[in-house]
DNA sequence: CTAAAAACTGAACAATCGTTCTAAAATAAT
DNA sequence: ATTATTTTAGAACGATTGTTCAGTTTTTAG
């Protein structure tokens, strides 16, 4: 790679970095595109020399954290055997790296039934569902493997999405420790429901 | 009352109404104040007459909206006895009639970190530790009634209130019965995971 | 060393934003 | 009927928005 082309991808991505923070702290709409320039001194211009829109930059940075966030997790998930382990293993590794998700404080702005953009919803959409694809194929090992009881695993995955994503709503004013433990025991709640008969969990 | 003061109190009601659906599809920040007039009819200055400002007029949006949801609930809920009964009351009379709660849609343009308007954050503050708590008492006498296991009523508020507020997210293509079948799934996940061994729920 | 290409800057654009203001219309009070 | 008050309308404001563009710097290619 050239050295035009390495300084090239680094402004890339450093734009699209400080983007993410953004959105994720002030949301799409009130992230302005001079709030960036601001944040990592590349100038307007710049920007959209880089990405073609607002909107395509908003695309560009979900698709970069859903590649970024199943890399990691793929590595952490190499510690865990059983598929309760897992479960478990996700929220932490969820509340610990990607406590702010930008889908989570962001997407709502683009569910509206009028006006709305259709691009931005077809990426949303997407990502939500690969998202909980990911927690049925999860949930499906752990029913094939008797560890929960059979029953649909696509609300299951619904259901434990809700609680993944929706927690962080209500973790706002809590430290590090008590927001693991919110999870902690939201995962034992939810588990605790699906867990079969003869599973090794047992009530306490 | 005055027919002056009837008339002008019901332009205050219409601008409140169409202000709070248009926050809940499109948000906070992508409503305009244009957007309101061209809904009602009412002109853009008339607004600024009934209402300090925009922040003013989402504030008074969300008391309303929380004073309404607890008369209506009130009243549903003495078709109730157990606590089982009412988590799952709550759960459909959330989906049938708050489909669209504004808070789901409009909060997290409030939680930045920086310069975030302080006002509509406390007041977000307030509801929804309205929410958390009332869960909270419902779940205590579930507690003390011994339909649940003895355990710390807040966090399990906390989850429940996640699962009814998230599970909207994921709700958004699916029809009312598909999406009530996703609430009830819900709660009974949660319940049968707080529910003492020797309560009248069997697992399934 | 020079020319072509790529990367980048910042001023400028029209559109839209929340808000203000002046004045007209509608109603109440006298 | 006339005055006073409340309610409404809509033009206008400066600020900010996403986006464009002409031009400058930086790097590559020949």
């Amino acid at each position: 790679m050239n050295k035009k082309q390495t300084k090239s991808m680094l402004t890339k991505k450093k734009i699209a970095d400080a983007a993410k923070h953004l959105f994720i702290q002030k949301g799409y709409t009130a992230t302005s595109i001079e709030n960036i320039s601001d944040a990592t001194g590349v100038s307007k211009g710049n920007i959209y020399y880089h990405f073609e829109n607002k909107e395509g930059l908003f695309i560009y940075v979900l698709d970069e954290w859903e590649k970024e966030w199943m890399e990691q997790w793929e590595e952490q998930k190499k510690q865990y055997s059983s598929t309760t382990e897992q479960l478990h293993g996700i929220a932490k590794h969820f509340v610990i790296n990607d406590y702010n998700h930008p889908l989570t404080n962001v997407a709502d702005e683009f569910f509206s039934h009028e006006n709305s953009n259709t691009l931005i919803q077809n990426q949303l959409y997407k990502t939500i569902n690969t998202r909980i694809s990911y927690s049925q194929k999860l949930l499906s090992e752990g029913i094939a493997s008797g560890e929960f009881k059979t029953d649909d695993s696509l609300l299951l995955a619904k259901i434990f999405d809700t609680l993944l994503y929706g927690l962080n709503n209500i973790c706002r004013d809590l430290n590090m420790k008590e927001t693991l433990d919110l999870y902690a025991k939201a995962i034992d709640t939810f588990l605790y429901g699906i867990a079969s008969d003869d599973s090794a969990h047992s009530h306490d």
